[in-house]
RNA sequence: CGGGGUGUGGCGCAGUUGGCUAGCGCGCGCGCUUUGGGAGCGCGAGGUCGGAGGUUCAAGUCCUCUCACCCCGACCA
């Protein structure tokens, strides 16, 4: 893609009304827009990181059997009374909006009561199941404060996918993949080192979940790191039992704040029982379907990132994440210049290299700058002093040393590991 | 929801105890010069001061109400 078509621009000042380091940087450098609140579009750039991650995390869901689906964001009111989770008392985070005629509606948050409610239609035999369904879609909450850009929105993208399965031994053993599936998604995006399988509050349904927390000063979360077992414990449930069923000593915990960026329940058979879902086994008798919920917060991950990857010249994107993988620079708009530019610039993309081309007649140092600051892994100048030295220059982001190369050279470069 | 803070061109800000046609920087447009780390000079466009009401000869400056944004706390199934 070339500079000129983005319609973003990047910005000298820190946006004055936002404190978190990570929408500072997204706004700054043009990949979100804040609309209000909590509330960020996201531009050309930023839509490319969320669609990356959301890819990573797909192709894991996929890896374990998950099925993609999109549900809709309008919810009836009827099915989340059958399992009491309408009424403002009990759920005070709804968005909720009415019909002309009057019928109220809630805008989604969640989806186990929708989905489990929809399974009716197609799982009755032993034989339906189990399924893994997941989807990738915006999610509503209506937070009291909203705050650290995107880590808490009240409109945010998620991946959320609930399994059904025919009994707990089942159940457990997906459940497991998950935690793999979510262990595996991490280290792809270059967090696995500060992440942490911690053990919360499993709610009213089992006696813990499992949350999965990077290691943040912004975070809203503290937990308690075992380094050696690589596991921690939030401490909401931090207490002397619960050290000893977890096998834990107090003495090798470490405190630290945290991020969680996902988070995985066992549901037992309350949406099923509630919302009427059964299946008839191989014997003919009627049983309950056991659910476990799986949530990753997609945009919340970009705000992490951008937070974790980043100096003080901008961001860093992990090269899955990045919205291209190269930064072409022009330097000079001369003929000559120009055209080893654009032949470089149609030779990568042919070669399937993804790179966002600064074509636009500015001065070097400003293309510099939002090269930093944009933090696509590789930064590729192409300059009279380039062209003379042998070909182009080129430079990681993270470092400080540029090389020249020839085309050829680069087109490898960038097209090996 | 409790406490604290802030709203002035697209962005960042300044506007003394109310007083003349509301300023500055960035950005934007034009011209000349410049050209490897966000250039320099000149000219120019752009705001009615979050909104409503009030006090006053006079309100960006004072009062009341209200909306929005940020931070701390509470909340987060």
């Amino acid at each position: 893609m070339r500079y000129s078509d983005l319609f973003t621009k990047t910005i000298k000042e820190i946006p004055a009304d936002e404190a978190a380091r990570n929408a500072q940087l997204l706004i700054q450098a043009g990949f979100i827009h804040k609309e209000m609140a909590g509330v960020y579009s996201y531009l050309p750039l930023g839509k490319k990181v969320l669609d990356n991650i959301s890819q990573i995390v797909r192709e894991e869901m996929n890896a374990i059997g998950g099925v993609e689906i999109e549900l809709s964001i309008l919810q009836n009111k009827d099915i989340w009374e059958k399992t009491d989770r309408w009424d403002d008392e009990k759920v005070d985070n709804w968005f909720k909006t009415k019909l002309k005629s009057g019928t109220e509606l809630g805008i989604s948050l969640t989806n186990e009561e929708q989905l489990a409610n929809a399974l009716r239609a197609f799982v009755s035999s032993y034989k339906d199941l189990p399924v893994y369904i997941y989807q990738i879609q915006k999610k509503f909450r209506n937070e009291l404060r909203a705050k650290s850009g995107l880590m808490r929105g009240r409109e945010f993208l998620m991946k959320d996918l609930y399994s059904f399965s025919r009994n707990q031994q089942e159940h457990d053993e997906f459940y497991e993949k998950a935690i793999e599936a979510y262990m595996k998604i991490y280290k792809r995006l270059g967090i696995s080192g500060a992440t942490y399988r911690t053990y919360a509050s499993g709610g009213i349904f089992s006696k813990y979940s499992d949350e999965f927390q990077t290691l943040s000063e912004v975070g809203e979360d503290t937990i308690y790191i075992d380094e050696a077992q690589r596991i921690a414990i939030n401490k909401e449930v931090f207490n002397d039992e619960v050290l000893g069923e977890l096998g834990l000593s107090e003495s090798e915990l470490v405190e630290k704040k945290a991020v969680e960026v996902g988070n995985i329940f066992s549901l037992g058979t309350k949406y099923a029982d509630a919302l009427d879902v059964f299946y008839t086994d191989e014997k003919g008798n009627r049983k309950s379907i056991i659910m476990g919920s799986y949530g990753f917060g997609i945009s919340r991950m970009m705000g992490l990132l951008a937070e974790h990857f980043a100096d003080d010249k901008g961001l860093i994107w992990p090269e899955e994440v990045s919205p291209f993988e190269v930064y072409l620079a022009l330097l000079e708009r001369d003929k000559k210049t120009a055209g080893k530019a654009e032949e470089l610039y149609h030779k990568l993309q042919e070669k399937g290299v993804a790179v966002l081309f600064d074509d636009r007649d500015v001065r070097a140092g400003e293309k510099f700058a939002d090269a930093d600051l944009i933090g696509l892994p590789f930064r590729v100048v192409v300059s009279e002093k380039s062209l003379k030295a042998g070909g182009v220059e080129f430079k990681k982001r993270t470092s400080k040393e540029t090389e020249i190369l020839t085309p050829d050279e680069l087109v490898k470069r960038l097209t090996s590991s």
